[in-house]
DNA sequence: TTACTTTGTGTCCTAATTACACTATCAAAT
DNA sequence: ATTTGATAGTGTAATTAGGACACAAAGTAA
């Protein structure tokens, strides 16, 4: 009873934040046709859940664990694997390679310092690429990573999860920019700060950066009890 | 190569508002045990993609298309069909009732007198249920029906998508008492006309309420040519 | 004609949003 | 020592949005 499903795979969407821009973590297939790059992922097996097959693969492939992990959606278009350059792919690492496949997707924020991605299995290599300046990746993947930047974009303004993609200690300039890098549009610094300084989910560290050849900036580190106090007696939007 | 998949399905949570509440359609397995109903959902075929086959699914299930349909997410806990109850009853109807099955689930949101529900196929009777009213269904479907709520509540926040669940002309105390509805908490009568005139979606027609033991309401339309307006050049929420 | 029901409307107060510019503080170069 | 270059950090005024709140108007039914 525990094996592979050839009929479903996970693939994930993993976020990391360089604090200039986002980034999306994707393998290398090696082989050196045009769409070289795809999403992590892989089938499930039948013993496990949808989230434990998306954690496993992703460990698996890329060697990161215990993240911010989250559902898009499913993607099932039968046409989704039948490209050629992913058909010889396909050939290579399934049983099935023709198959109709469905995939359920999933949305990942990660420190990026934290993550030196190491390939592993059938991942040649893993490496971290900008968002903007992916145009074309193997199977649906780019249109998976199409809806995860828009899911980003939407959650962002309900929920802080953005503070999963910054280091522990960060300051409020290095926020700033993420939200603008989320969003895709400038925030207004000193609005930005009020707002944030509003939402009492940040506090100030006993500590400034230092060797920066610039004034130093006061350090934060994300308030959590807080935060699971809002959601749990609720509340709306963070309204950015 | 036009076969069903026997691991993959989806489930439609069908949204219908009778000026008072919201309602459900759910089908009746017609067996005699405590957990009767289901959302009506099926197999797909290999042919088709995820959105066609909730579209087939549920007009072979109960009559109804053409209408609103939009992707919830992917439900896989390998456990979710094991139930006896659950058993029992895909033994008569399918050929692997065994089979480890993830389903896609979709939300619908339909102008619930158009659509008096006709059962057929496998469904003994389809029909409306209070959504306040349940409290079990088959398989993982309460869980469905819970995130299908939550997303609802969410969508309805950044689109102006309850016109689906009103008749082509409606009053303003109806549009009301749906988001009312919807999200579950009163809002202020003035506050919310003076939202919704503001937001330049509804048109008044020449024409009342007549028959009806008070003073008659005005009539109104959704102006679809704006709201595609708004959509296109962009805008963030309806912020109720 | 009265009773009942629902519609439709305006104001005041507070909170949130937007637009906007200059000084402070550090490292590095001269 | 001084200058240069870079980023941090801060306040206000004007506008807009949100929330609380009560009563007259228009119909049917009794």
């Amino acid at each position: 009873m525990n094996e592979l499903n050839p009929h479903i795979s996970v693939d994930c969407v993993v976020f990391g934040f360089d604090f200039e821009k986002l980034n999306v973590l994707v393998i290398d297939r090696g082989s050196n046709d045009t769409s070289r790059m795809a999403l992590p992922g892989n089938l499930i097996y039948n013993s496990e859940n949808l989230y434990e097959a998306a954690t496993r693969v992703l460990e698996e492939l890329t060697g990161i664990k215990n993240i911010y992990l989250e559902q898009i959606g499913a993607f099932g278009d039968p046409l989704r694997s039948k490209k050629q350059s992913d058909q010889e792919w396909l050939k290579a690492i399934r049983s099935e390679p023709g198959a109709r496949v469905i995939t359920v997707a999933y949305f990942s924020l990660v420190k990026m310092a934290d993550y030196i991605p190491h390939a592993s299995s059938f991942a040649k290599v893993a490496s971290w690429v900008s968002v903007n300046e992916i145009s074309e990746l193997a199977f649906d993947h780019l249109e998976i990573l199409s809806t995860a930047k828009e899911t980003l974009k939407q959650k962002i303004k309900i929920q802080p999860i953005g503070f999963n993609l910054l280091p522990e200690k960060f300051t409020l300039s290095q926020l700033h920019r993420l939200y603008e890098a989320i969003l895709e549009k400038p925030l207004d610094k000193r609005n930005f700060r009020r707002k944030i300084q509003k939402l009492d989910i940040i506090t100030p560290l006993r500590e400034k950066q230092f060797g920066v050849p610039h004034k130093p900036s006061q350090l934060y580190k994300f308030n959590k009890e807080k935060y699971e106090l809002l959601t749990k007696i609720g509340f709306d939007n963070f309204g950015f």
